[in-house]
RNA sequence: GGCGGGAUAGCUCAGCUGGUUAGAGCGCAUGAUUCAUAAUCAUGAGGUCCGGGGUUCAAGUCCCCGUCCCGCUACCA
């Protein structure tokens, strides 16, 4: 693309069921920040827009946990988002909600275009029904026993406990999670959008046309379109959503989504009459900032669904980062294993860019990365306090001690001052080509480069000794010190925009722009500076003990829960026992199934006969640990086909919280057959 | 099981289409310095570039076979 004319950013909608932490602010929200607090400081034309994705079947969910309504979620967790991202200095600019009414017209017309244009196929299927309260379940909204473990409160998709991917038809007892009825399968009519359709499209648009994006990105992509593009439906029977703008669609809504990037377009649109140019002008330059598990949406499902459109342009760059880990283990909302940044605010005052600063500096770029509160520690004492803001202050100190805060002229420059200026330029071309191909690490390191210099320049010109034998040839230090210090704040304005405006302040710096980094003659002399402050204060150990005193606290908590045993079941009755045919039998061969991770099949001598049984313990055992090794098998429950295999019986295992399985077998070698009771 | 990404100094990472003694920041050691938040500056020690084969005059870089970590996907009674 040549040089474009205007810039339209997007970052990842936030999920409003809970606040955002530090994984989010690593791998999305810190990168496009940069990015566009850059292209402003170039004088581009560029919006960054975001939002709240507020719809979707666990906003609900949560919803009636707490007994409050999804908008009441939604309301919470956007007004604390919305407040965290400004306190960070994430400077959208504009961020909206995907329960926006501007939002909602924008995406029933976006659905209607579609739909009018044939874009969809339309297809029926059988789908869980609440006859009491009248609705069609979403997957999350029946629960029921795993059939797997025995968790009695397994959703229609998951299992929570053993962690087993669920169809809501697996559910053993499936019970409405809205009334508690007892569900019934019902005919119910979905739209499709036939990503099959788009499948030549996106090839030659992102495997021949943007071989330059991210290896992370272009292999997920060319994975996805290697396997083959299926229809995907974009609506679901819910009743907390855009309606499906069609008649005879009660009870319908867009799938979350479809919904959801369409967010982005109608956030554009609150912010400007002229949205249409960002959108619609080949001349701009989209980029969508996401994190690595919204690839798909953003380069294959969102690009098809604005090709079916027409008018819409496609994103130039997807810079899709990894995931942040927190002191080794995976974040998690769940667990609350995270550094809420709502929280980080309030407890680290005035130490926004300290955060955005380690973020930046450890950001997942091109493989997870882990975040520890001693790293941070270390680069906020070792660099921004000893580098950075030790230059800014030495030198400002320096000049307010020898000339009462006044810069004084440079005299003739030495060779080694014209050739530390010299260096400037080249710190600006590296930062600005890193800035510009989404390389925010080494970025950050270049912009810290300008105060390396500084110290360094100070180290080797000593000008508390010159002072005392040519007070001239001081002058012309600390004017270049000046200098520096002024490029230092140009340079950092994208990463630690709150540092760079302090520095600004103390030294009375006004109209500093981008144009003049990396020049020589930013700050004239006789030019006063105000009072030194500190830009950065160490941290003590004692900070950061408390923090992991906090997650240790969080890991008790979340141990002490997996420890506690499952709660007593229903009361059954001694006939209900007594109509399990449980037996001991001794495996007599046993295969992996092939093509799965966690299948063995098992020929076990049930005394009764010899029958075939899959079970899912490959991960636990190997199929030669199984051979001659007694079980106990539950023989009469009905069959069941597994990859092919009818399997007659279920192997009794014992599960601990961490999802282990034991088998559970006779004390004693017993008979085959013995019947257990 | 299929697919994608990653594996380089103690830590976090660069290393483009293969080409002189593999680099940076932090940490560590030694020395210098004292304007500065014991901050800074210089020098140095640290690397079978995950393992094993191969192609080549030449491989961290290309090919094949493995191992480990992360993700997507299938499967999960």
């Amino acid at each position: 693309m040549k040089e474009p004319k205007r810039y339209l950013v997007t970052s990842a909608l936030p999920y409003a069921n809970g606040p955002v932490h530090i994984g989010h602010l690593a791998g999305v929200y810190i990168p496009s920040d940069i990015y566009t607090r850059y292209l402003r400081l170039r004088g581009k034309d560029v919006i960054s827009v975001c939002g709240s994705d507020e719809h979707g079947v666990p906003i609900t969910i949560k919803a009636k946990q707490e007994g409050v309504s999804p908008q009441d979620i939604v309301d919470k967790y956007h007004a604390i988002i919305k407040n965290a991202f400004k306190g960070l200095g994430i400077d959208f600019d504009i961020y909206s909600r995907t329960s926006s009414p501007v939002h909602y017209q924008t995406a029933s017309d976006f659905f209607r275009t579609l739909y009018d244009n044939e874009k969809f196929i339309e297809q029926t299927s059988q789908q869980y029904f609440d006859p009491e309260a009248n609705q069609f379940l979403a997957d999350r909204y029946i629960t029921g026993t795993c059939p797997r473990c025995g968790n009695d409160r397994a959703y229609g998709d998951q299992c929570e406990k053993c962690g087993s991917t669920l169809n809501p038809t697996d559910l053993i007892d499936p019970k409405s999670a809205i009334s508690g009825a007892v569900p019934v399968m019902k005919e119910t009519k979905h739209w499709y959008l036939p990503l099959d359709q788009y499948e030549a499209f996106l090839r030659q648009w992102i495997l021949d046309g943007h071989k330059e994006w991210k290896p992370n990105v272009y292999g997920q992509c060319k994975s996805w379109l290697d396997m083959g593009l299926q229809p995907r439906a974009v609506s679901r029977d819910l009743d907390w959503g855009i309606p499906v703008p069609v008649d005879g669609a009660e009870g319908k809504v867009l799938y979350v989504w479809f919904d959801a990037p369409i967010g982005y377009i109608s956030a554009t649109k609150e912010l400007t009459p002229e949205w249409e140019k960002y959108w619609k002008d080949e001349e701009t330059k989209m980029v969508h900032f996401i994190g690595k598990d919204n690839i798909v949406f953003h380069c294959i499902v969102f690009p098809s669904m604005l090709r079916a459109h027409g008018g819409y342009i496609l994103p130039e760059n997807v810079p899709a980062n990894e995931f942040l880990n927190l002191e080794n283990d995976k974040i998690s909302t769940s667990r609350n294993w995270a550094v809420w940044l709502h929280e980080y605010l309030d407890e680290f005052p005035g130490k926004e860019d300290v955060l955005r600063y380690v973020l930046c500096a450890n950001a997942p770029e091109t493989k997870d990365n882990d975040f520890t509160w001693k790293d941070f520690q270390a680069r906020n004492n070792n660099e921004l306090v000893a580098v950075l803001g030790n230059f800014v202050n030495r030198a400002l100190v320096l000049i307010q001690k020898y000339y009462e805060g006044v810069v004084p002229a440079a005299g003739s420059l030495t060779d080694y001052d014209r050739a530390t200026l010299a260096e400037m330029p080249a710190y600006r071309k590296a930062l600005e080509e890193n800035l510009e191909t989404y390389h925010f690490r080494e970025a950050l390191k270049e912009a810290m480069n300008f105060a390396r210099l500084g110290n360094k320049y100070l180290a080797d010109s000593e000008p508390w000794k010159v002072i005392k034998t040519d007070p001239e040839r001081v002058k012309t230090i600390l004017n270049v010190a000046m200098q520096i210090t002024a490029n230092i704040a140009i340079a950092i304005e994208p990463f630690m925009p709150f540092t760079a405006v302090k520095i600004r302040q103390m030294a009375c710096l006004d109209g500093l722009t981008w144009e003049g980094l990396g020049a020589a003659g930013l700050v004239p002399a006789g030019h006063a500076i105000g009072t030194p402050e500190l830009l950065f204060e160490k941290i003590e150990d004692s900070v950061i003990e408390a923090q992991l005193a906090k997650l240790e606290a969080t890991r008790q908590a979340n141990m002490a829960r997996e420890v506690k045993a499952e709660p007593q079941k229903p009361l059954v009755s001694y006939d209900d026992f007594m109509k399990m045919d449980i037996r001991v039998a001794k495996v007599v061969a046993a295969e992996p199934v092939p093509k799965t991770k966690k299948l063995l099949k098992l020929t076990v001598d049930t005394g009764i006969d010899t029958r075939v049984i899959v079970s899912g313990i490959a991960e636990h055992y190997t199929a030669g640990q199984m051979v001659g090794k007694q079980v106990v098998v539950l023989v009469n429950l009905a069959p069941r086909d597994l990859k092919g295999i009818t399997s007659e019986g279920m192997i009794l295992m014992a599960q601990d919280a961490s999802g282990k399985l034991v088998v559970v077998k006779p004390e004693d070698e017993t008979a085959s057959g013995s019947v257990i009771s």
